[in-house]
DNA sequence: TGTACATCAGTGAACGCGCGTTCACTGATGTAC
DNA sequence: TGTACATCAGTGAACGCGCGTTCACTGATGTAC
């Protein structure tokens, strides 16, 4: 497993990764694969669950704070991008399997990513100023916070492990975004034309 | 070329086609493929050039509106969604590449979104209530619209081609979203806490 | 404590297959005079 | 208008290679009595 995400950390998606590549990689014979998966794509999903395990665990907890203030914005996405830099290879394992992955990989990340919107769209509906907001809108904030942050977080990845400063440029841009965010999600509905 | 773009959208993602599989379903021998590209790499790069050159043409009709009233967004949003429907092949295949492609497909992808996001900073800079902004912001709020567009894009090529209301579903949020933006981006500076 | 057996990860030879690429070729279409 | 030659897309045989998978095997570790 720690040579399959080392490939891919380093070049080729999973999806072009052979059998006999990884087990080269961890200093085995082909054939020792068998002893552990039936195939590629089961390493492919085992991966994928091992990465997710510990994600869905750091999203709960980020979850414990519960007021929108700037504060615990910054404090969430602190948390959560080095979170992303502690354990990069699962997330360019994931970033690369999310649209180039075969369709049953695709489906199982969107499913996760789905939990996520759902689980801040619940908090979110707690939000006084919100009480008045459908839950299909609600759906759709967090969803835009959601695709955002996924965004930035992949855009990161493609930056070199110690460029500091880049990351921190992301880290920036992800907070205010969220804020960004938060700004007009508190207008919306309540003054809807002020645009217009 | 329409044979690959087929395969991508078929099944797997251009990376793992073979230069026999595209021949084949091109109806000709391996080795015409030669008459056409030195590898398969040059013929990722053309398919590139040709998913970009007509998307940038509708890029700048779009942003020949210029008020960002609501049916300006409206307008626009129907306008791109119905592009991505009518090119649907090439931005599968320019999604699979995004994040899964070799280095230099990604690079020049970026290249291209990166593009689009200067000129949306540009336009929006022309908004009255924007004087005062920062062009750092500007930027950070043109790239939340556009990661946003971009991550429904993907969503949207993900349901069946003929799921219409699944699409139609698609463009209603991204109205929202952007619409949301908006909202945000007006707030920006001018009364920065009122959440807090 | 010692013996017998089961479990399990890894081995190495072998297979048939699709791969990218080479080469000399064919035959149709375009161009010069 | 006719002839000679160049250009060009496609052909088909052949190559060596890495692939996934099979098989019978080895030897270390764990378990039962």
């Amino acid at each position: 497993m720690d040579a399959a995400l080392d490939l891919v950390a380093k070049k080729a998606p999973f999806s072009s990764l052979s059998l006999r590549e990884v087990t080269k990689k961890a200093g085995v014979v082909p054939t020792a694969f068998y002893r552990h998966f039936t195939d590629m794509s089961a390493l492919g999903l085992t991966l994928l669950d091992e990465s997710f395990r510990t994600l869905r665990q750091m999203m709960r907890e980020v979850r414990q704070h519960q007021l929108p203030n700037e504060q615990m914005i910054r404090g969430s996405m602190e948390t959560y991008f080095n979170y992303v830099r502690n354990n990069r290879t699962y997330f360019l394992f994931v970033s690369k399997e999310l649209y180039g992955g075969s369709a049953t990989m695709r489906q199982a990340i969107r499913r996760e990513i789905r939990l996520f919107v759902s689980e801040l769209a619940m908090d979110m509906a707690r939000f006084p100023f919100l009480i008045n907001v459908s839950s299909q809108d609600l759906q759709m904030m967090a969803t835009l916070v959601v695709n955002s942050v996924v965004a930035l977080t992949q855009e990161m990845l493609e930056l070199s492990e110690d460029d500091e400063a880049g990351q921190n440029e992301m880290l920036i841009m992800a907070e205010k975004q969220v804020r960004l965010i938060y700004f007009g999600v508190a207008q919306w509905r309540s003054e809807p034309d002020r645009i217009a």
